[in-house]
DNA sequence: AACTAACGCTACGATACCGTATCGTAGCAT
DNA sequence: ATGCTACGATACGGTATCGTAGCGTTAGTT
């Protein structure tokens, strides 16, 4: 018996198809929100027939789910051998994410749509905590280069340094400058105590 | 010819029908959120009839918009004669509004909701304008006390201080515990400098 | 070239809304 | 008691969605 193996149903109009699909769900997501990403009008902008959306997902719910698992950026993390240097460049991959599209619209509706969708919640959740591993290795890092306590708490941190960035573009909405990020992760690291030897 | 004084078309019926209205929509939007916070929901949940609401607002929008403000709440700001009594005092408050309802569960909505409704998008920058009014002001008596900087920025202390708490409720969805309250505000303080003299 | 799977198109049925119109009723004021 | 006003009930017209069905067409596959 032939090993089936689970890969290539690949035709190329099926991958065409589900491409040109997501590609508008996403811009739509994006430029006009969560209301705005029906079927139809995804249809429409990926030229795409209704028909066929619902050939490779089983409600529209789901094309959703896709469209922002596609989108959804891994955290960069370099270490650059300093706390202050590595809290910078995380904060600033965090305020272009926050800042630029597809992300930036998306993350709002996100917010939003999680409270009251398990399925996107959970995408939120994994989001968000991906978010904060690479803070918690910059800890650990400075850590064991004796930059900071070993009683650091590497959530606190954290949350110190991506709670202003988010606030700022969900809440207060004021624009994420350099000198902003600069002054916060400035702050951060204010907070954090020597090692006590 | 009689003063027309512009109050008092007081009608009972009519105080009657506006309350009933705003309360099923606040709680319409509470439990369900926005997409659920439809007209004949309102309507049914309120046991009055849609014409009526019809009859006290223009449209849709503006019954929500009604209805949101309705419960938004004042930040409160005591005096405590310190900076750390002041922060925790104000962020124990905020700390309840963003986890008890009915405030709760509708900030996820309204944010999101803002970012495509001027209307709501004016109402969340007054609601968060207002919520870092008291932090200046703490921020101001510490600086006549004494106890910090001149030169202190009271903005980014606002951001550090609400920046982690909105997160958690909005982004890591972690609870919102007094032990973290009060690690925050602390971390907040070793901020701040000194004044020098 | 023939077969097959994916696709496009159109048309539906079913809801769910919005906002309006009509008309009769009930409550308030005087 | 009488008039005014708000209200309730119902029914609309109009849109916008969702998700499905039928059927012919196209493009890969072999």
């Amino acid at each position: 018996m032939v090993e089936q193996v689970s890969t290539d149903p690949v035709d190329p109009r099926v991958t065409r198809s589900r491409r040109l699909i997501i590609e508008a769900a996403v811009a739509l997501l994006v430029e006009r929100g969560f209301g705005a990403a029906t079927v139809e009008a995804i249809s429409a902008r990926s030229g795409v027939a209704k028909t066929t959306i619902y050939r490779h997902w089983p409600d529209k719910e789901a094309v959703l789910r896709s469209a922002v698992e596609s989108i959804v950026p891994t955290a960069t993390a370099p270490d650059t051998g300093r706390l202050r240097g590595d809290l910078t460049h995380f904060a600033e991959d965090l305020a272009r994410i926050l800042t630029t599209p597809p992300t930036s619209a998306l993350i709002p509706g996100l917010v939003a749509a999680a409270e009251h969708d398990p399925g996107l919640g959970l995408l939120l959740a994994e989001f968000t905590a991906g978010r904060r591993r690479p803070v918690h290795d910059a800890v650990a890092r400075a850590v064991e280069r004796g930059e900071i306590s070993a009683g650091t708490d590497p959530e606190a941190v954290a949350e110190l340094l991506l709670g202003p960035l988010f606030y700022r573009r969900l809440l207060s909405r004021m624009p994420l400058t350099t000198e902003m990020i600069g002054r916060t992760v400035e702050a951060v690291e204010r907070t954090l105590a020597r090692p006590s030897r």
